[in-house]
Order: structure tokens, then C-alpha cells, then sequence
DNA sequence: TTCTATGCAAAAGCTTTGCAAATCA
DNA sequence: TGATTTGCAAAGCTTTTGCATAGAA
């Protein structure tokens, strides 16, 4: 439904090298006495790969193409630590599917997705995150995080003409 | 999951009453050339009671629970309906579940939701609403809507002094 | 060796769909 | 009457779980 399109890796993935990665699962799972595997290892690699936004289909059917083969309750129960390490994050569109996308040492961002074509962008914006603060303020909420999604047609769509109805 | 809180009805139905919404849905109904049924009309009328956030099954149970009886399926089909008439609005949360909100007459807004309770407060900021017309400027989208969520803990949850981590 | 993680298949939860019977126009 | 809608049950999808076996420490 969402197509893949991917920022040019230097920009998601900014200085983090897979190492630094693996690094930082490995003394996660430490720390809470787990185990650090190869099943692990390899989704972790993989997501590394992807890097942008995907769902747990995606992700094995990447990790089959190469003849990598982790169950889909493995790739479920790994995608899981990696949210609470800090490594994912988990997301959701309009469609009722959980979507999760690279997250260590990429900074929080908010989503503009392409309504023809799925292409999705990244943006913040400093003006809307302090207001946000004051919103919470006003209602005497606590913040703790907050999703935003701009929903359009991107440049390209938009010169193809698609139906924007 | 998430808890049912509602706003005070003047507030969330504002002038609208139900006999707007009957008519609302009938003219849709007829334009389409889709039948007005007796179903589809008690569909309508408690959507207006709830009127608040919920999902398929809370309407279900409430309708059991005044001895209406209508399908499961009846039920999607006609919040479909309702969504292409206007008269609600789909949502999602963290969970991978659909909700509706009643949107008839109900102007935009966006959300504040306690990640203790799961009580959901609407704000609407027009800083914010502003600012993302600009984003979109920037990155060359052309703006079709929008879905802004911000979690946190509200007065009531931060006073009885819930774990915020 | 001991205890956790994996894989498989079954189960679970939400939503959609095929089809015969009921209902609307 | 003729076409649409309903209800039921079955199917579809995504995600979770139980359990025997493989694997890490």
C-alpha cells in the first residue's frame, strides 16, 4: 500500500555506521540479560539496510530475496526489542498495519506523505514543536511525544497531473 | 485499550442535531443511489449518541446494549458510508485499530491523548495549522490533510501521580 | 548444563466478503 | 417486480502465542 521510496542514505542515516548499531543493540540486550544471537543480528543488519519505512512483510521478504531466512515471529519479537532499545520506532499510517522505520541517531522528525504515490518526507519544523509544548501547557498535559502526519501530493505527482479528488 | 472520555456533548455536537444528520445522510444516500434503510439509520443515531472516539465493536456492543440488533458487517458498511458522507471521520491510534469520531459540523482539530488513561482532548492551533502550509510549500506538496497526535499525561493522571516513564 | 531464543503452526483480533434471504423503491 | 442490503459464516490479514527443539552463556 505505502510504497518504499528512501532519502539518500547520508541523510537518514547521518554519522551512525552499522557497527555503532550492532553495538548499541548488543549492549541492550546485555543489559537486560538477554541474548545476542544470530537471528538478531541478521534483522538488525537488515534494517539497517532498509533503513526507511517498512513493515515486518517487507522486511522478510527483503531477508528472503538475499536467502536470509528468520521466521516472522522472530522478525515480530525482534522488531520489538529494537523499540525498546531506541533502534525503531514504530509507526502507523492509514491503514491498520504497524510500520516501523530506522531510528538511532536519527533525530525525531514528522512525516509529509504523497497521497498518489506514498512517497513519504521528512521534515520538522522548530515553530510547530515549541507550539506544541504550549498546546500541552494549556491543557496542563505532560508531553511525552507526538506523531504528525501532512498528507498531499508530492512535486512529481502533482506534475503528472494525478487525480488530487 | 484506549478508554472512552467524552467531551461535553454541547461542545463536541455544537449546533448540530440529529434530525441535520438524518437528512445529511439521506441526501447523500439518495445522490449515490444507495438505499435509506432502517439499519443505516439506527447506525446513524448512535453515532450521534456516542458521538465521541470509538471503534466498531464499542458500537456494536452499545446498540446490544439497547437491544438494537444489527450485523457486525452492517456496521463497517455503514461507518464506510458515513466516512464518504462526512458524517465521521476514521482515525488510528497506537494499536492497529480504526476509530471514528463524529465529524459532522465538527470543525478540524487534532489530538491530545493520555498515555495513562486514554482520555483524548481536541485542540486546534492556528500557529500550527499555519506553519504546515509552509512545510508543504517548502517541500513542494500540495496540502490534503492532516493527522496530528500528541501523547502524554493529563492533569488528572499526573496528580494521582502515574509512572510517566 | 541450563536457560533463553527460534521456528512452526495454531490461535487471536479486526475487517472484509460470498451468498441466500429480506427489504427498499 | 427488480435491484440493493442484510446477516451469517467463512475467509483474509496482520500480529501473537504455545511448545518442542536449537542455541547462547
Amino acid at each position: 500500500m505505502l510504497k518504499k521510496t528512501r532519502s539518500a542514505p547520508e541523510t537518514r542515516r547521518g554519522k551512525i555506521s552499522l557497527d555503532d548499531c550492532v553495538a548499541a543493540f548488543d549492549d541492550y540486550l546485555r543489559r537486560k540479560d538477554l541474548r545476542v544471537t544470530a537471528p538478531r543480528r541478521t534483522v538488525l543488519e537488515k534494517v539497517y539496510a532498509i533503513h526507511d519505512h517498512f513493515d515486518a512483510d517487507d522486511l522478510l521478504v527483503e531477508l528472503r530475496r538475499k536467502g536470509l531466512r528468520v521466521s516472522r515471529a522472530t522478525i515480530y519479537r525482534t522488531l520489538e526489542l529494537m523499540d525498546g532499545a531506541g533502534l525503531v520506532k514504530k509507526t502507523s499510517f492509514t491503514d491498520n498495519k504497524v510500520y516501523y522505520e530506522f531510528a538511532y541517531g536519527h533525530g525525531h522528525h514528522d512525516h509529509l506523505i504523497c497521497k498518489a504515490c506514498g512517497k513519504i518526507v521528512e521534515f520538522k519544523d522548530e515553530v510547530i514543536e515549541a507550539r506544541q509544548e504550549s498546546v500541552c501547557r494549556r491543557f496542563g498535559f505532560a508531553i511525552a511525544c507526538h506523531s504528525h502526519k501532512i498528507y498531499g501530493f508530492c512535486p512529481a505527482c502533482r506534475r503528472k497531473g494525478v487525480d488530487m479528488s
